[in-house]
Order: C-alpha cells, then sequence, then structure tokens
DNA sequence: CGCGATTCTGAAGAACTGCTGAAGAGCGGG
DNA sequence: CCCGCTCTTCAGCAGTTCTTCAGAATCGCG
C-alpha cells in the first residue's frame, strides 16, 4: 500500500520519502522539511493519532493527511483533533488524495523557519538542531559553525581561505591543519553512513553535495 | 438545511451569519472577517465553486470547507482547486463536521497566544503567574524576565548575547557569569522535575524545550 | 614510476566553557 | 538601624573542545 502510493504520488511529480514506522517517521519528520505528510493511523509502534499530535506538540506545523481505514467518526474527529489538518478513509480514488494534498499544503509552508538540508543531512538554524538520516547529531560549536558554512554552499566548492575566515575570524593565525582535522571530526560524525555528502577538492577547499 | 446547520453551530459556541446565494455569500466574506466560511455547492445563482475561487482571486485567505450532496469525485477536485480548504458531503455527522471546522480554522488562525507554555510549565504574562506540574513558582524579578523571554522563543536557542541585552538591557557591563549563575538558579527552581526543559546550547546560549 | 605537494590521521597537551558554592553589596520594609 | 531578599562577583573545578605536531597516505604530474 504504502509502497503503491510512493510510486503514484512520485508520478505526479513530488518527492516522497517513506518511513517504516510511527517513531521512524516522527524523527524524520522533525529532521526534514516537507510539504506535506500522509500519514497512516495504524501503523506499527506508534499509531498515527500520537506520531501527529507529537508533531504538533513540539511545534511542528508540517500539514498531516490522515490516509486510513478506519472510518468511524470518533477516529475521523480523534484524527482531526489531534492536529491533523485532514483525514481520508480508504478506499479513495487517487485523484481525491491528489486535490486533497495540493488543499491541505497550500495552507502549509511555515514561514520563517527555514532550513538547510542536502540528501538526508539536515540543519535548522533556529534549535540548532543537526539530523542526519533521522538521528540527531551533536556537534561542537566549531563544527555546527563549519558545517552551516557548508550547507549554506551547498553544490559550491568554498575555498579553505573563506572557511578559515568565515568559522575562524579574520586574522587568526591558525593553521591550515586544523581546517583539516576539523573537517575529519565533522566527516566522522556527519559522513559515517553512505552517501557520502563531503568532498574534498584538492588544491581549493571543500564542498557539500548529493551523489 | 442552512438553518438547521446555523442553529447546531450556534449550540456549539460559534457566531454564524447565513447567506441567501452566491452572490451575498461572496459579499458578506468579503467585507468581514470570519474564522471559516462553510460554503454549499450548489447555491441559488452563482454556485459555491464559483464563489470560492472568486473569493480566492480576490486574495480572501478566509478557510472554506465546502459541504454539499455532490459526491462524485470530479466534484471533490473541482472544489479543491477551487480554492476550498476540504470538501464534506452529505450526508455526515455532526461531530465530524465540527472537527472538520475545527482543523480548518486552525490554520488560519492568529498565533497571538496569551499564556506561555512548553510541556508542563507555564507562564502567564497577564498575572506573572509561573506554573510547573501545577505548582505556583516564586520567581525573583529578574530570573522572571529571563524565563519569559526564553518561553517566547521555545524551541528556538537564544544567545547569550541576546539575553544578556533583553535582560538586563544594553551596555551594561554585566559579567557573563552573571547569567550562567541566573540560569542555575532558574533550573533549581524551574527544572527540578522531569524532564529537563532548560537546554544549556554550548558555545551559543540556551533554550527551552521539550524533550 | 617516482617525486613533491597536499591531505588525512591519531594522539596529547593546552585552552576554554559552563557549573558550583560562597560571600559581599545594594535596597527597601519593619 | 537591622533584617531579609535579591543581585552580582569571585575562584575553583570538571569536562569538553581546540590546536598542534609528526608521521602516513594520497594525489597530480612529469
Amino acid at each position: 500500500m504504502a509502497e503503491l502510493l510512493r510510486q503514484t504520488l512520485s508520478e505526479d511529480g513530488h518527492q516522497v520519502l517513506l518511513a517504516r514506522d510511527g517513531q521512524q517517521g516522527f524523527e524524520i519528520a522533525q529532521c526534514s522539511a516537507f510539504d506535506v505528510i500522509v500519514m497512516d493511523a495504524t501503523l506499527p509502534g506508534v499509531d498515527g493519532f500520537t506520531v501527529t499530535s507529537r508533531l504538533r506538540q513540539s511545534r511542528n506545523q508540517t500539514p498531516v493527511l490522515m490516509l486510513t481505514a478506519r472510518d468511524s467518526p470518533a477516529d475521523v474527529v480523534r484524527g482531526l483533533d489531534s492536529g491533523a489538518d485532514d483525514y481520508l478513509t480508504k478506499p479513495f480514488l487517487i485523484d481525491v488524495l491528489l486535490a486533497r494534498l495540493r488543499a491541505v499544503s497550500r495552507r502549509g509552508a511555515i514561514p520563517g523557519t527555514l532550513r538547510l538540508q542536502v540528501a538526508d543531512l539536515s540543519l535548522d538554524p533556529a534549535s540548532h538542531r543537526v539530523c542526519r538520516a533521522g538521528e540527531e547529531l551533536n556537534l561542537t560549536p566549531r563544527e555546527y559553525k563549519l558545517l552551516e558554512l557548508l550547507l549554506r554552499n551547498r553544490g559550491r566548492v568554498v575555498s579553505r581561505d573563506t572557511i578559515l575566515e568565515s568559522v575562524w575570524g579574520f586574522g587568526t593565525g591558525i593553521e591550515e591543519n586544523t581546517l583539516e582535522v576539523f573537517m575529519r571530526q565533522l566527516r566522522l560524525k556527519v559522513d559515517t553512513s553512505e552517501p557520502k555528502l563531503i568532498r574534498t577538492v584538492r588544491g581549493f577547499g571543500y564542498m557539500l553535495q548529493e551523489p
């Protein structure tokens, strides 16, 4: 079912990320920015109602469309009151789902909260949260600054000089090697899983880039 | 039907204004501010789809819930794509309608909150009362200001500089350590019970956040 | 294939940050 | 005038973070 949905949505031009269970869904939702979340009510582990209300509690405003076989009025009310924006019961027509997704995501997007993101790596400047593949990472201040700089220039090479000046400030008599050490530290924390996102550009600097 | 709805909604505590036809509905909607509009698809004169899309064209953002007997998928899609936020077909249960109205109007609501709250910690700016887990806390003026600042920025990191400037005012030659001492004092009063809400973000500042 | 330049790596000491308990200063009410 | 409350500073400490160093590995180039 989920797989079918993923395919259909993809064909309609959406980028889709599929979560296996409630817990994983919650973590992914917290770490990435989506236009809309399609939530099943009956999930393995934490159920959809709980996930939704937890998201809302932690001030996640991403629109949620609940999609489920449970069509009793009580369930509908519960779903909506847990924070969902719409509630659709199976069976349904794909066209209707797509239209409802359009309606729900139209309202969506919370202003202000921008999130920097590359592949499954995300950084939220407001809360200083950094996640990779759903896991929250614990970075030191300097590592954080470094990653933020790379992320703000994702897809572009950042020269060593620029990095030194921007992370350490102008005119600090810092060794070039220090930067290398930090880059290594950052890689150990950020680039543990495939694909590797931090690329060395020999003789120039570094860049962050999806494969 | 419309009269029945008006009565039911009134009983649920809403203020209701009833429009006779599409044209009148459009005019009323344009002239007043509503939390939500319940729109019938088949109206005398201009139909509901047209009214909705005209409202949107004239940049009226009031949430619209379409409520109608026309339940063909094509109608649903048309309704939503004309700018409605939700589409409910007769027959329906009142509870479901009310829940959907809540969901739809939630999005439109202005985020002006009076009581500041995180988890079981709440602060009322009007009365200066602060409670944690039902217990009222006795904070000194400075502790209160500090907590209010953190609470107004819940989920975001507040930098040490911002805190100093905002609680002590600009240019006071205050030691950084003073802030730490106050934070400790605040923690002793506020963060006695689990979960701990005040998080220090090394190298930047502090933030208030649920776990 | 070999060379120099560049980058990576692991470890170790230095430097720094934030936490803590205590103590003195300032202030207003009794 | 003294007392209690609040605010501020100080000094020590424990844990983390930063920086450097030296050797190994890798790369680009002739």
